[in-house]
DNA sequence: CATGAATGAGTCTTCATTCAT
DNA sequence: CATGAATGAAGACTCATTCAT
C-alpha cells in the first residue's frame, strides 16, 4: 500500500507559502497549489478538508513554529532579556522567512481566518501582557495600558519585516539591537 | 469613462468601504457594491473601468483625505510638533473611520493594489524621512537609518487603530498623547 | 436593457425534461441543460438558485399542470365520473408527455425532491382519499382502507404510462376505457 | 475478478442496500460502501469490475431471490392460486425488506441499469403474460391485452410496498388478502 | 446615462478508479 | 488478496464584465 506520507503536508505548506507570496491570497487556487506541489488536485483533500482548513493549519503551524514555541523556555529570565529574545526571535523569523510572513500577513485578516486561529494570537498577546504587567509592578516600564503598548511591538515587527523583505535588506544583529532599543526606550519608565 | 458626478462616486465609495469592513475584500463583489449603492451593476462601469480601478481610486481618495492633505500646511512648525500633529491626525482618522481603515488595511497588501497606489505611500514616507533627517541633523533624534524608524510609526498606527476599532475603544486626547510619547521616547536622542 | 424573459424558464424546463429522459437524472448536469437551452451556464442561476430548486420547480410545474389543476372543476360530478375523468386526464398527460413523465418518475424518489414537493403529492392523494371516503359511505365502493386502494391507481398509472412510453404505444380512448374499467372493477363493491 | 468469497460479497451487498435506502442512489459512493462494509475501497474492485457491475449484480441477486426463484415450483397449481402466491410472495418480500425495495426501486430506472438487468424483468413479465394468456383462454379473466394488465400488478405492488415502508405499516395476511382481491376483481371476467 | 440580464472562464470540491506496498 | 493513498476528469456554482434596451 502507498503509505500516507507526512512529508507531503510540508510539501503542500511550502507550495502554498511560496505561491501566496508570489501571486497573493486572492489568486491562490487549490489547483495551483497542487501543481506547485506536484500532486493531483484531489490529493490536497486527503490531507485537508477544505481550502479554509489548509490555510488555517498552515497559519497555525507557522505561528507556533515562529513564536509560540519559544515562550515557555524563557520564563526565568529578567524582563528586558525576555522581551529582547522574543523580539530577536520574531524578527529573525520574519525576515528570513519572507514568504511565510507574507502569507501570515495576508491570511491574518482574510475571510479564511477562523476563530481558532485568532485565539492563537490572543495566547501570544496574553503572554506579552503578563510580561508588561510585571514590568509595570517593578516600575521598570511605563505605567500605560498594555493594550496601547502591544500594538507598538506587534505593528512594528510586522511592518519592519515586511519592508525589509520587500527591499531585500539583510538582517543583522546590529539591526535587531537598534530596533529593540527603539522599542525599549519607548516603554521603559 | 469617469464623468463628473461626485455624488454618485461618493455613494459607490461608501458602499465599497462599508461592505469591505463587513464581509472582507475577498467577498466583495461588484454586484454587491451596486446593490448597496442602490444602482445597477453596469452603472459602476460608467464611473470606473474595472474593479481594480475602483478600489485603487478609493484607496487614493482615502489616503489623500486622511494623511497627505495635512502635510503641506505644517512645514513651518518645529519637528516634534509636526510629528505630533501628524500622529494625532492619522490616529484620529484611523480610529474614527474604522470601516475606511479596514478597507485600506485589506487593500494595501492585496493583489489589487497598483504601482501608482504604492507610490502614494512612498510620498508620505518620503516626507517623514525628510523630517527625520532634519531631526538627526539637529541631533534631536537618534542617528538611526530612517528605514528602521518609519515602520515603527507606520506599523504602530495601523495596528493600534485596528485594535481599537475591534475593541470599540473610544479615542481620547489622552490616548493620543500617551502613544505619541511612546513613539517620541523611542526615537529621541 | 435586456428585459427579463419569462419564456426562458420554459426553455430551461424543456431542455431539462428532454435531457433527463435521454440520459437520466444522474447524468443531468447544469452545463448540459444550459447547452441544450442555448444559453450560458450562469444564466440558469439567474432564474433558479440552484440545481435542486430548478428540478423542484420543474416538478411542481408539471405536477400542477398535469393533475392538480383539474381537481377543483369536477367536484360536482358523480363519484365514478370524477374518478374516470381524473384517470383519463392523468393517463393522457403521462402518455403524451413521456419525457415529462420520465423526469417526474426519476425525480420523485431522488435526493433532490424536497419536502415542499412531497406535499404536493399529498394534496392530490388527500383529494382522492376524500373521494373514496364518499364512495364508501354511499356503499358504491369496497369498504377497504384507502391507503390500500390509492397505490393501485397511482402505481398503475405510473407504470402503465411508462410502459407505453417505452413501447411507443399510441394512447386511445379505448385503452383509457379498458384500463379504467380494471380499476373500477377492482374497487366497486 | 469475482472470486468465490460469498461472505464478503454479501457484506458488500448489505452495505450497498442499507446505504442506498439511507442516502439515495445519487449519493452512494464506492468509498462509502467500502467504509460501511468495513473494507478498503480497492477491495470492492477485487469482486466487481466497476460500480455499475456491483449495482447490477446486486439487483439481479435481489430480483432472483425475491421473485424469480418461486416461479418454477408453482406451475401445476390453478391460475388464481398461482397469482395469489406470487402476489403474496412479492408483497411479503417488498414489505419486509424495505431497504432492498428502495434500492431496487431507485436502481430500476437509473442510468446504471443494464440491458441484462432489464431482461430479468422481462423474464418475469413473460411468465405472468403466459399465465394471463391461459386465463383468457379459459375465460376466467377479461380478454384485455396483457400489456394493459401487468402494469396494474407491477405498479400496485411497488407502490403499495413503498408506501407501507414509508408509513411503517406492518404487513398482515389480511392486507395481502384484501389487496389481492382488488387485483383479482379487476381482471376476472 | 442607466439598467440588469446574459455571459463563460474560473473556483472549489467530489469520486470512480488505479496502483504501489 | 487487501489496502487506502493518489489521481484527475467532471460537476455545481460565482462573478467581473458586456451589451441590448
Amino acid at each position: 500500500m502507498r503509505v500516507r506520507d507526512d512529508t507531503k503536508i510540508n510539501t503542500i505548506f511550502e507550495a502554498t507559502t511560496a505561491l501566496t507570496s508570489e501571486v497573493g491570497l486572492n489568486r491562490l487556487t487549490m489547483s495551483s497549489i497542487a501543481q506547485r506541489a506536484k500532486m493531483a488536485c484531489g490529493t490536497l483533500y486527503i490531507y485537508f478538508d477544505s481550502k479554509e482548513r489548509l490555510l488555517n493549519e498552515l497559519y497555525m503551524h507557522l505561528f507556533v513554529g515562529s513564536t509560540l514555541s519559544i515562550l515557555p523556555s524563557i520564563g526565568h529570565l529578567p524582563l528586558k532579556k525576555q522581551l529582547s529574545i522574543i523580539w530577536s526571535k520574531v524578527l529573525w523569523f520574519r525576515v528570513t522567512n519572507s514568504s511565510e510572513v507574507i502569507f501570515m500577513h495576508q491570511f491574518r485578516y482574510s475571510v479564511y481566518a477562523s476563530e481558532e486561529t485568532h485565539k492563537l494570537d490572543d495566547q501570544f498577546v496574553g503572554f506579552i501582557k503578563n510580561l508588561l504587567g510585571q514590568g509595570k509592578e517593578e516600575l521598570i516600564i511605563k505605567n500605560i495600558d498594555s493594550d496601547l503598548i502591544i500594538p507598538l511591538f506587534y505593528g512594528y515587527a510586522n511592518n519592519l519585516a515586511r519592508q525589509m523583505a520587500m527591499d531585500e535588506v539583510e538582517i543583522t544583529d546590529e539591526i535587531i539591537d537598534q530596533t529593540f532599543h527603539l522599542c525599549w526606550d519607548a516603554i521603559k519608565s
